[in-house]
RNA sequence: GCUCGGAUGGUGGAACUGGUAGACACGCAGGACUUAAAAUCCUGUUCGCCCUAAAGCGAGUGCGGGUUCGAUUCCCGCUCCGAGUACCA
């Protein structure tokens, strides 16, 4: 029989799970190996052919990595919470359970049909409360966690309870919000508990609090800034607001310098780690305290009473430049600015606050060029030189950052320079480097410095670190490192995700007992908000713990499930009887993730929560490593590939029902349609299938090339709407799974983005069934000799054994598909049907085309099924080994001639031989040959 | 603006530490088999020059320069494309 791919495919994928052949135990005497995917949201539009290009290469490793004789771990699992669902519900009203269990069921079918090795008893769904009781039980033990600096771990907040009652505040460091209070043992035993518990919640590590938010009226709910894009959401794109709301958040920024530290050590891509850099944003610098002598400012600042006198604080990584600042300018939303403004300069002030606020978010971030601002009317004091300093407000000034106030120094600040220039505020050059003071700032660090008081002459370093010191003695400022990262705001005004399992007592938040978990999400008569505008728990009867007291209404964002799913595959599905969410032999025979795949765009988002999540399940003892993914790989994007007609418009301006083919439309007035890329074969269109394509084309003329309609052609987004979604189901009906695997895989660099050309499939097609052709005679019996292999076949067979591990170590994936062709197209010729030679080629290429190198190894009379678990063969280096080699001779690196000449002689025998050389001769037309440069069994370069 | 990628035939791409540029495949052209088509197989295919072929010559990895016996690869300067990020003090 010819090549069935059909029949073979099934019938294997059938065998795998009846058999569970990709179970894995969590011991075993072979070393272990955890190769996972990012797990899929199942979308309703199920899988297109981008979305399995990073499931085959993990697939692919993974099965290489069996028959290199690892344990391996390789699931899949869905990241089943999530807003279509319930956007589907909102507009239909069926529940997200059901759409979702849907969903996942057509994406099992789709993974199913191409081979995949997982392990599915392990599979796990975020929405799944046997799973969600996890994330519930980790989010409870981070609000039961603060961070302590002095360990630079989280600890248990009964600790931080017993620091209190020993010693209060006294010498604490830690992790909390700005506004914790000072207090001693004493005073903190006579708090009553409400106090005690506020207090608390400012240094749990997830905590209630009235913050700043992301909030998307049209999706009734709070994003994080990830989750935010240009001013719009992420998912649907509506326009996003700031608002002031009670929300839960995380306290990430206690990691920051972890996170940031955490990256040299992993093997991850560098623009990768670079965005997470950029990200947690690390500045290094100082905070000075401008003070503001009482009488020197109109209103009465109660903030300086009984500790000294008021004080601007702002943030600033060049504090050398400190005698170069001539002016402050604050952010219009800070909190002295009504306290400073002077009456004459009331009007332009609130006309300037007023203006601010009408801008929105994107006209702030696309006017970067309009300098603004308005003067206060009062002055601060310079720290050092006590000169008065002008206090202005301005929106370059953000009150997110730092401290919302910045010290202005026009000579070394380009913002600060236009600034000065518009309106008349002194430039004062600091360095004898810097030039151009009157076209622009120069924020050079070189030279040294000028009138610059006590640093005057000094250099960067040096300067710094005397500035540091002088601030420090006059309490006016100190060293610090300043972080862009932010807490992640971790509540969601919506019905499709985890409850919060928080109930609330006296308006203060209360954990629910553990006991009660999980925490299950209620039914609800519709998923919107309720007539007062809660979220949509609030519609469900009887929400409350122990009939009594209020939950909370809000439910955790999309990313709580998926910052610690690795560590549930750990879990067999006895383990998952246990009262626990990965038993701790699991964790520590597993350990780590080893290979991760998946997509750049979880970058700042899911790569950083789950880094997070995982050092603070560290610190509290349940997991063994400090960072959970050793290595990760971005597996590029698919994109779209959308083919086009060229409809001919009449004079009138109208559709004809006329189309012309690509080459010639630039003789008419056309309109481009999108046509359905499945109707097209190598730009080619099927006429007969575009006439079936809509109705109103089934009497479409055509104006042929060369016989043929050619199609136009452009790289879109995949989508629907363009008609270019190619399905995997399409490719595997036409030419089978293990075509599709190795013709992903054969398209190009897996990291690399590229667009979907099912041109060429073909060859991949043609390739396996030249495979199968091995292993038979014309008449397509199965036909295989025992007899002893040609050096060439051996040579043939040992390439392609070395070249595919070294692919596979280095996720070079495509060449390695080249390579099979090579190797199939060498046999061919030898005719080679030696089982000492195809029995090992069927195991190099099982990783590749699983199911048809199980077929061939049942063929070859082996134990069915076992061919996953068969070795690797040992590359022989000794059938590789030549004794001559054709070496390229080039004149002056102009390759001329190739002369075979034996390897084992020396550079001295070889110049003979080129010496004595009648065609070389005439290359050389009398010049004298200068020096002979000979790499052996390189390259022979003659200089003349 | 800043950061990080990338640019090689008609197309996808290969060339791993500087050593024969264009592997492998698609497409295209021609041929064999066939009544015909499909399938399969064979030959050619970077561009230019030479009537054609063989042979040969010249150019050639976005552009300009450099290092080197030798550069797609290393260095400097630019152009274009893509991604991320942005008054971050």
């Amino acid at each position: 029989m010819d090549y069935q791919f059909r029949d073979i495919e099934k019938r294997w994928q059938k065998f795998w799970a009846e058999n569970q052949t990709f179970k894995v135990d969590n011991s075993s005497a072979k070393p272990k190996y955890y190769v996972l995917d990012m797990f899929p949201y199942p979308s309703g539009a199920g899988l297109h052919v981008g979305h399995p290009l990073g499931y085959i290469a993990s697939d692919i490793f993974a099965r290489y990595k069996r028959l290199k004789g690892f344990n391996v771990l390789h699931p899949m699992g869905y990241d089943s919470f999530g807003l279509p669902a319930e956007q589907y519900a909102i507009q239909t009203g069926q529940h997200p359970a059901i759409t979702t269990e849907t969903n996942i069921n057509r994406y099992r079918e789709q993974l199913d049909n191409l081979g995949f090795s997982f392990d599915w008893s392990r599979e796990v769904r975020t929405s799944d409360p046997d799973y969600y009781k996890w994330t519930q039980w980790i989010f409870m033990q981070l609000f039961n966690s603060w961070y302590n600096l002095e360990s630079n771990k989280a600890e248990s907040i009964d600790e931080l309870i017993k620091i209190f009652e020993n010693s209060g505040t006294a010498g604490l460091k830690a992790v909390c919000d700005d506004d914790v209070c000072i207090f001693s043992a004493e005073e903190w035993k006579e708090l009553p508990d409400t106090e005690k518990q506020t207090e608390l919640l400012k240094y749990r590590l997830t905590y209630l609090r009235e913050s700043t938010v992301n909030w998307c009226p049209a999706l009734g709910t709070v994003l994080a800034n990830d989750e935010v894009k240009d001013g719009y959401s992420e998912r649907g794109g509506y326009p996003v607001e700031q608002k002031k709301m009670m929300q839960w958040s995380m306290r990430i920024t206690a990691y920051a310098d972890r996170l940031l530290q955490g990256l040299d050590g992993i093997d991850w891509p560098d623009p990768l780690k670079e965005m997470q850099r950029n990200w947690i944003g690390k500045s290094v610098g100082a905070l000075v305290r401008f003070g503001l002598t009482p009488g020197s400012y109109p209103g009465s600042l109660s903030f300086g009473e009984g500790r000294g006198e008021a004080f601007i604080e702002v943030f600033t990584t060049r504090v050398d430049t400190i005698y170069g600042a001539t002016f402050l300018v604050i952010a219009p939303e800070h909190e002295y600015v009504a306290g400073l403004t002077t009456p004459e300069q009331e009007t332009e002030i609130l006309n300037y606050i007023d203006q601010t606020k009408k801008k929105t978010e994107l006209d702030r971030m696309a006017d970067t060029k309009t300098v603004s601002g308005a003067f206060t009317g009062s002055y601060a004091r310079h720290p050092i030189t006590n000169e008065p300093i002008p206090i202005w407000i301005a929106d370059y000034v953000l009150a997110g950052y730092g401290t919302g106030a910045v010290m202005a120094v026009p000579s070394g600040d380009q913002r600060d320079w236009l600034f000065a220039t518009k309106f008349g505020l002194p430039i004062v050059a600091i360095s004898d480097a810097q030039t151009n003071l009157d076209k622009e700032a120069d924020s050079t660090k070189e030279g040294h410095y000028i009138n610059s008081g006590i640093i005057n002459g000094l250099k960067y370093k040096e300067a710094t670190t005397t500035l540091i010191t002088k601030l420090e003695e006059l309490g006016a400022g100190k060293a610090k490192v300043n972080f862009r990262l932010r807490d992640a705001i971790f509540g969601r005004q919506r019905y499709w995700g985890e409850p919060v399992p928080v109930y609330f007592k006296d308006g203060l938040p209360y954990l629910i007992d553990r006991e009660d978990l999980p925490l299950v999400l209620p039914e609800v008569d519709k998923y919107l908000p309720t007539e007062s505008g809660e979220p949509p728990l609030g519609r469900a009867d009887n929400w409350k713990y122990k009939d009594d007291l209020e939950y909370e209404l809000s439910t955790m964002p999309g990313w709580a499930g998926s910052s610690w799913y690795w560590y549930r595959y750990m879990a067999s599905q006895e383990d998952r009887k246990q009262d626990t969410f990965a038993p701790a032999e699991a964790i520590s025979y597993w350990k780590d993730v080893d290979l991760y795949i998946g997509g750049s765009e979880h970058a700042t988002g899911h790569l950083l929560y789950s880094r997070f999540w995982n050092k603070f399940l560290k610190d509290l003892g349940y997991v063994v490593e400090e960072e959970p993914f050793k290595k990760l790989i971005n597996q590029g994007m698919i994109q779209g590939r959308s083919n086009f007609v060229y409809r001919i418009i009449d004079e009138e301006g109208r559709g004809t029902n006329k189309f012309v083919s690509n080459g010639l439309k630039s003789q008419y007035t056309t309109s481009a349609l999108h046509v359905d890329v499945n109707i097209v074969m190598n730009e080619i269109l099927d006429l007969e299938k575009f006439k079936a394509f809509r109705p109103e084309f089934a009497n479409a003329e055509f104006i042929l090339e060369n016989g043929k309609y050619i199609c136009g052609v452009e790289v879109e987004k995949m989508s629907k709407s363009k008609f270019n979604v190619v399905s995997p189901d399409d490719i595997i009906e036409r030419f089978g799974a293990d075509t599709l695997r190795m013709y992903e895989m054969f398209l190009g660099p897996l990291e690399q983005s590229k667009p979907w050309n099912t041109n060429g499939i073909e060859g991949v097609f043609k390739f396996l069934r030249k495979f199968w052709k091995l292993f038979h005679d014309d008449e397509f019996n199965f036909n295989v000799s025992d007899e002893e292999p040609s050096k060439a076949e051996y040579k043939a067979l040992h390439k392609i054994i070395r070249k595919v591990e070294e692919d596979i170590e280095r996720f070079s994936f495509n060449t390695s598909v080249s390579s099979f062709m090579i190797c199939v197209n060498e046999l061919t010729d030898l005719k080679c049907n030696k089982r000492k030679i195809l029995q090992d080629l069927v195991i190099v290429l099982a990783p590749y085309a699983p199911h048809i190198t199980e077929e061939l190894w049942s063929l070859l009379g082996n134990a069915p099924g076992k061919l996953s678990v068969a070795a690797y063969p040992q590359f022989n280096p000794e059938y590789l080994v030549e004794n001559e080699f054709s070496y390229p001779v080039s004149v002056n690196g102009k390759t001329r001639m190739n002369l075979n000449i034996s390897l084992s002689l020396s550079q001295a025998e070889v110049e003979e031989i080129i010496h004595a050389n009648e065609d070389l001769k005439k290359y050389l037309e009398g010049k004298n040959i200068k020096k002979i440069i000979f790499v052996k069994g390189k390259i022979i370069n003659l200089v003349v």
